[in-house]
DNA sequence: GATAATGTGTCTTATATAAGACCTATGATT
DNA sequence: AATCATAGGTCTTATATAAGACACATTATC
């Protein structure tokens, strides 16, 4: 069907993209993928049709496919299961404790936090929000504030600040403790993917008085961006953890 | 050659491996390929042999090289240039600033660090090391302790240990800037992984005073275990590092 | 020095086989 | 008759192989 070749890109709907970037097809075929997703029209859990019928709906090869989906698998976008199908990821608590949640206990066995809200507001946001959240200066933005525990002691104090034009009526009801899901559930905002900075800082009085330390005790400082799948920043939140008993992992490969 | 299949896997070498793990062709390529980098015989810059030959000389397709040296890329362990070749990667200083070194001052642009041996010696190994590095109570370990400066503001002080089995004699010379880069050229280690755990603490009084800030200034620890091609743990470094005008910058995607 | 030829490696497509998961019909047992 | 286990069949992804098209770098040629 496609073996007779007036082009050598079988892309029937996007002949104008040769003289830009032109990116390999591999990657268009990914990028619409992501696009479907964060359409909404592929909703987290979906079970995505094969791949054999992708390729014949898009018009590319089987294997053209498999590559745009081992790419997006490699990204924990979606996930594969042999024999039943390719799924796309959720944001359960096993994987946002693998993937976005490095600070674990000392003894090296992750455990996931709950959390306590210890305040909510909508305000207009700050200068330091909107850089990090890439937003208009006077937009504004939810602000939560909470405390985290594992095993029941307190380790972590963090304040997290959401555009009101992405999460409208965020701090109205109950926050759950697990965020990201909530984020899907009720927004069908994704989060693909976060930056973090890491700084040492010593407790301020009120900081230190939550997590039951010394005012001027030393804390991990970690301040993330949050992106949704189409790069939008999303969330901003400073946490201040404290690493007497636990520590955050990194590795790099 | 290998059509006529007595067996699924056509590894003549290792026919036992099929009761245990047994694992996909590919992979087995990507393991030879590790093998032949670890022993030397692919030295870090080798161009190698292009994958149809690869695929003569083991008796697998050229698919199959391709997939074992797409992991290897993706691990940074080659490096793929299109119409060149693929080469062994090599710790050049770029590479590492952007692999291993996370550090960067808060305007964002990485440096590389100047470094200065305060002190280096060789001894019995005690038991954090040996936790650490893997190695028998009672090996001996060579032990540096540096500082790093980066636009002459020392930074980070350090104290690396080095099992005396994998490096000896390393502490007799002058100890150079880019480590990675001498473990490579003058002991044939490649760093291929590196774990980190980061804390945050107070300074010492002997540390506050070479990084020149009072004692109890907080400063961000990061303690690295650093593994070869093999997955030997070769390297056990305790970083102190100053985030006052800096950070570890951290993403996961 | 500019241009063409050539070799090499990657990208894309195609095809075949294997293995895991799921459904269902069958048959035996209770 | 109702229940359960099993055996096939089918669907899907995983793995392996192969071949043509394209991109890039080097070399040869004019």
């Amino acid at each position: 069907m496609i073996s007779d070749k007036p082009e050598s890109c079988p892309d029937a709907t996007n002949p104008a993209v040769a003289p830009v970037g032109f990116r390999p097809l591999y990657r268009q075929v990914k990028d619409a993928f992501i696009k479907r997703m964060a359409d909404g029209l592929w909703p987290p859990g979906f079970l995505l049709p094969s791949e054999s019928v992708l390729a014949g709906e898009i018009g590319v090869s089987q294997g053209t496919v498999r590559k745009a989906l081992d790419e997006l698998a490699a990204e924990n976008l979606v996930v594969r299961q042999q024999g039943k199908g390719t799924f796309v990821a959720q944001h359960d608590e096993k994987r946002i404790l693998f993937q976005f949640f490095k600070l674990v206990r000392d003894d090296g066995i992750p455990r996931f936090p709950e959390s306590q809200v210890l305040a909510a507001e909508v305000a207009e946001a700050s200068a330091a929000e909107c850089a990090g959240l890439d937003i208009e200066p006077g937009a504004r933005v939810a602000r939560v504030r909470r405390v985290r525990f594992i095993d029941g002691d307190p380790l972590i104090v963090e304040t997290l600040s959401l555009p009101d034009a992405i999460f409208p009526g965020i701090t109205e009801g109950e926050v759950p403790n697990s965020l990201y899901a909530y984020y899907s559930s009720r927004y069908g905002v994704t989060i693909a993917f976060a930056r973090e900075k890491l700084k040492a800082i010593v407790l301020s009085p009120e900081d230190a008085a939550i997590l039951g330390r010394p005012a001027g005790h030393p804390a991990l400082q970690v301040s993330r961006v949050a992106l949704a799948l189409d790069g939008r920043a999303v969330e901003w939140r400073v946490s201040l953890c404290l690493t007497d008993d636990a520590h955050y992992s990194a590795s790099m490969r």
